[in-house]
RNA sequence: GGGGGUGUAGCUCAGUUGGUUAGAGCGCAUGCUUGACAUGCAUGAGGUCAUAGGUUCGAGCCCUACCAUCCCCACCA
């Protein structure tokens, strides 16, 4: 083949995965002979594009999924997109706003269709995205959250709860958001410090000149209040308690309670209760029978029950009218400067109010338990395991799940109710009549259900549940759920208790959670600082293997990271470095018979570098095990780069170039064995890369997704002799330095003599790799007590003194400075295997070998002391 | 109010079960057209591992306290 000087990604990568769909790589068959690995994708929203969190979940999973599946398992990478409900119905409004066109104006089913429509869009843009960056999802089972099996799921599910008693319709205090007109959950509102400020109010005592003083952040909800709760152990208070009050503006008449939520520190001690709007004054309401008197519309404007005065105000411009009129009537006492933490819509950003409102809840506290048993008993382990805590925390202090949304995009409640005779229909598929009272006049509830109700069955829904589908029963459960740590309580919390209670089992054996991909100055990504980056621009740029590679180096599980243009091009840095090697190591392979490995004999750099190999297909292997893909691709970065191309190639030059066939033709079969296995490892990290240059390795087959992964080796583990190796490339660097310490040229050739007793033999071996590696024109031996005339410098490494002659760059006085230095460190060095050794505790409890290790030591530098010494004395005092 | 993260080289970050002389990338300095690669090669400078105690034969790692910084949950009107 004819490789490119550089590594140019778009030569290959719509090709290669062009073909992989192709040859139905993806498809996860339902093997018996393999065991089932299966990770199901974190459905991306179909309101638009992928970001970069998208991209570092996709490159996680499937990282995971090709290092299983090349181990012989049969690995599914189930993809799919969540129709998100309220976040797309957010944007389909908007859409039909630059038309001038409202909801109404176009009807459930004429919105409805623009949304399908919508959804196929992007949907399909989404998909294509997801392929550019070469993710091995088996395509033949895309799912939708909105799809037939999804919405068989939900619907069966829901009738189920409701049947369990686990899911109810009630009057409820709810958040409600009047920018999407809708209820939701309390995770999906977020809390924001907002300046605003105290309004202190004075409400009189029917029939007396007393009054007692309240004070609000929400100055509007006063026109629904019912009551005045005060702390019953408030002394200042006591003989108030029952009396009655006239609510200012209203002239409504409110009892005075005693309640014990109420501060008596707080404040005036005395609380307007507004059971309509309030949370606290809800359950305050409930307890003491108070009218609910609601004083607000859903589109945030007050209603008929707020008076004549407010009616159709918006809540803000009704505040301040409000603020105006108490003022006026000497019922406004002060105004306080306050800030305080005011709900927003996760979608729209709008001041959400609590409201009472009829919906549908799900009863959660039976579910959280033997959710929160399953992680307890270790049967779902969170990666990193602090996580756990974090879930614990918020499934132990769970309030029921407001499921029901006013909006027309997602999963219609399967509730019918009858207008004849009132009953309520609850259903897996639609009825046609009354089943109580046989007429026809049925409709069906008007709401839609919390996206996240569809998401949380996603492993069982998409696998044919509630049939037990053969997929079901081979891939569910699945094994791994990877997603940020920002949707543990949107998503996996859900999944985990929607699984056990529906499937009997726990969705996934393990979470592993990734952290928030920020901008370059550690700032979140969004569209309102315009920081986000695309992708698929990058993938543009630089190619989908060097944005995997950049997300997932250096990088470890929960932590958030940054993306820097930086990173990204180190890289393709090394995608080039690899490409270039491979380069290299094919060239010469080309029109050589390369011999099997294990046919030839190996040199000891040979045996070195198939040495390095194997542990580097250990620590991959265990690290991939361990979800480490950081430390992992680390590994592998270190391996290919410093000892392959940096060292190996180097010393299987003088090979190549020469005229010993049979040498020639045994390190081609080692440097083919070494890429190969490499790039095997590889594979999972940087797909494409690793198959375009696979294929033109003699000797192999297909494409290297389909291989089998490298397995570790011991007979190749070469311990011994690649650790004697290593004396060799000492001496290599320690020319090298010399050289450079006195600004001697590389280039130039200088005599190298060794003074070594134990491994002259390797040394020896060594002498062709240190002439070529460091410059040599020649390596001697010097025998013991032997000196050379010339001027020489000299450096003591393990196990050898390195000597080398420069003439006239030697500064007799400089190099005596430099042995003194070194003679100082080394003495150091002793000292500290001295005081180790010295310690009894030490040679007691620590491991034999740790100790033995650095008796060793000790002998090292004691002899490397000795060597100076005599270095120093033969340079003259 | 409760919970959690982070703090290691100029910058971005690794550092696994506590065990060699604490690492990488980028940047910096010096020198290299060494027949794969300047998206490269070689050599080097740069760290009291936030601070103070403690446990241990041994601590970047475990414990306690404290400082800084970020996040999550709760929501006292």
């Amino acid at each position: 083949m004819e490789m490119q000087k550089t590594y140019n990604p778009k030569d290959f990568e719509d090709r290669l995965y062009a073909e992989w769909m192709e040859k139905n790589y993806f498809r996860a068959e339902r093997d018996p002979a393999k065991i089932p690995f299966t990770i199901v994708i974190p459905p991306p929203n179909i309101t638009g594009q992928l970001h970069l969190g998208h991209a570092l979940d996709n490159t996680i999973i499937d990282t995971l999924i090709r290092f299983k599946r090349m181990q012989g398992y049969s690995a599914l990478y189930l993809p799919g997109c969540d129709h998100a409900s309220i976040a797309t119905e957010v944007k389909i409004v908007e859409e039909m706003k630059k038309k001038g066109l409202t909801k109404k104006d176009v009807g459930r089913d004429g919105f409805l269709e623009r949304a399908w429509a919508w959804k196929e869009k992007y949907g399909g843009r989404i998909v294509e995205q997801m392929k550019k960056m070469g993710v091995s999802c088996d395509w033949s089972r895309l799912a939708f959250t909105m799809d037939e099996r999804c919405s068989r799921a939900v619907r069966e599910v829901f009738v189920n709860l409701y049947e369990k008693g686990l899911i109810y319709r009630g009057d409820r205090i709810i958040n409600w958001c009047p920018g999407c007109k809708t209820a939701l959950s309390d995770a999906e509102v977020e809390y924001s410090e907002d300046a605003s400020h105290f309004w202190h109010l004075k409400y009189p005592v029917k029939d007396s000149d007393e009054y007692i003083v309240v004070a609000t952040t929400r100055p509007e909800t006063m026109l629904g209040d019912t009551a005045v709760a005060v702390n019953p152990a408030d002394e200042r208070y006591t003989h108030m308690v029952g009396k009655t009050l006239v609510l200012p503006l209203v002239g409504r008449e409110i009892p005075v309670i005693a309640d014990e939520y109420v501060d008596k520190e707080f404040g005036s001690g005395a609380v307007k209760i507004t059971p309509a709007h309030d949370p606290n004054d809800f359950e305050v309401g409930l307890r003491h029978d108070l009218p609910v008197i609601r004083v607000m519309n859903d589109d945030g404007t007050m209603n008929e029950e707020a008076g004549d005065a407010y009616c159709g105000m918006d809540r803000f411009a009704a505040r301040e009218k409000i603020v105006e009129d108490l003022k006026a009537c000497g019922a406004l006492v002060k105004i306080e400067p306050h800030t305080h933490n005011v709900g927003h819509c996760y979608r729209c950003k709008s001041t959400v109010e609590p409201i009472v409102s009829k919906q549908w809840f799900v009863k959660m506290a039976p579910l959280a338990k033997p959710a929160i048993d399953a992680v307890a008993r270790n049967k779902i382990k969170f990666t990193p395991s602090r996580f756990s805590k974090i879930y614990f925390n918020w499934m132990e202090g769970i309030k029921d799940w407001c499921v029901s949304r006013q909006l027309w995009w997602g999963h219609r409640i399967p509730v019918w109710y009858c207008d004849d005779c009132g009953e309520m229909i609850v259903s897996k598929t639609d009825p046609s009549e009354c089943p109580h009272c046989r007429s026809k006049n049925i409709r069906q509830d008007e709401d839609v259900l919390d996206t996240w109700f569809s998401s949380a069955l996603w492993p069982f829904s998409t696998l044919g549940y509630p049939d037990k589908t053969d997929d079901f029963n081979y891939f569910y459960p699945t094994d791994v759920l990877s997603c940020g740590y920002d949707i543990i309580f949107f998503w996996v919390a859900r999944m985990i208790f929607s699984g056990i209670e529906h499937t009997k089992k726990v969705p996934f054996r393990d979470v592993l959670l990734h952290g928030i991909v920020r901008d370059e100055q550690g700032r979140k990504m969004s569209k309102s600082l315009g920081n986000g980056i695309d992708p698929l621009e990058v993938v543009e740029e630089y190619g989908a293997d060097s944005l995997r590679f950049s997300l997932i180096q250096g990088v470890a599980p929960g932590n958030d990271s940054r993306y820097s243009k930086g990173k990204v091009e180190a890289a393709r840095n090394f995608m080039n470095k690899i490409w270039n090697a491979s380069r290299f190591v094919l060239m010469n392979a080309e029109g050589v018979n390369v011999p099997p490995m294990a046919t030839v004999k190996l040199s000891a750099a040979d045996k070195w570098i198939v040495s390095r190999l194997e542990s580097c297909i250990k620590e991959v292997t265990l690290n991939l095990g361990k979800f480490e893909l950081g430390i992992a691709a680390g590994a592998l970065y270190d391996f290919l780069w410093s000892d392959f191309c940096d060292w190996y190639i180097e010393l299987c030059k003088s090979a190549l170039y020469g005229d010993d066939v049979e040498k020639k033709a045994s390190t081609l079969s080692v440097l083919c064995f070494v890429l190969e296995n490499a790039l095997k490892l590889l594979h999972p990290f940087v797909p494409f890369i690793t198959d375009e240059i696979f294929r033109n390795i003699p000797g192999t087959q297909g494409s290297i997704m389909v291989a089998e992964f490298p397995r570790y080796n011991a007979k190749l583990a070469y311990k011994k002799e690649a650790k004697a190796f290593e004396t060799v490339m000492d001496v290599i660097k320690c020319v090298r330095n010399m050289k450079a310490n006195v600004g001697c040229p590389p280039s130039k050739k200088v005599k190298v003599y060794l003074a070594a007793a134990a491994n002259r033999r390797m040394l020896a071996a060594g002498a062709d790799a240190i002439a070529r590696l460091a410059g040599a024109s020649g390596v001697e031996f010097l025998e013991s007590g032997a000196s050379l005339q010339e001027k020489t410098f000299s450096q003591v490494i393990e196990g050898c003194t390195v000597i080398v002659p420069l003439g006239e760059l030697v500064d007799i006085e400089k190099e005596k400075v430099r042995l003194r230095q070194e003679l100082e460190r080394v003495i150091g060095e002793i000292g500290r295997a001295d005081s180790k050794l010295q310690n009894r505790g030490f040679i007691e409890k620590a491991p034999k070998n740790l100790v033995d290790n650095e008796r060793a030591k000790r002998e090292k530098f004691i002899e490397m002391k000795e060597k100076i010494e005599a270095q120093i004395r033969d340079l003259g005092e």
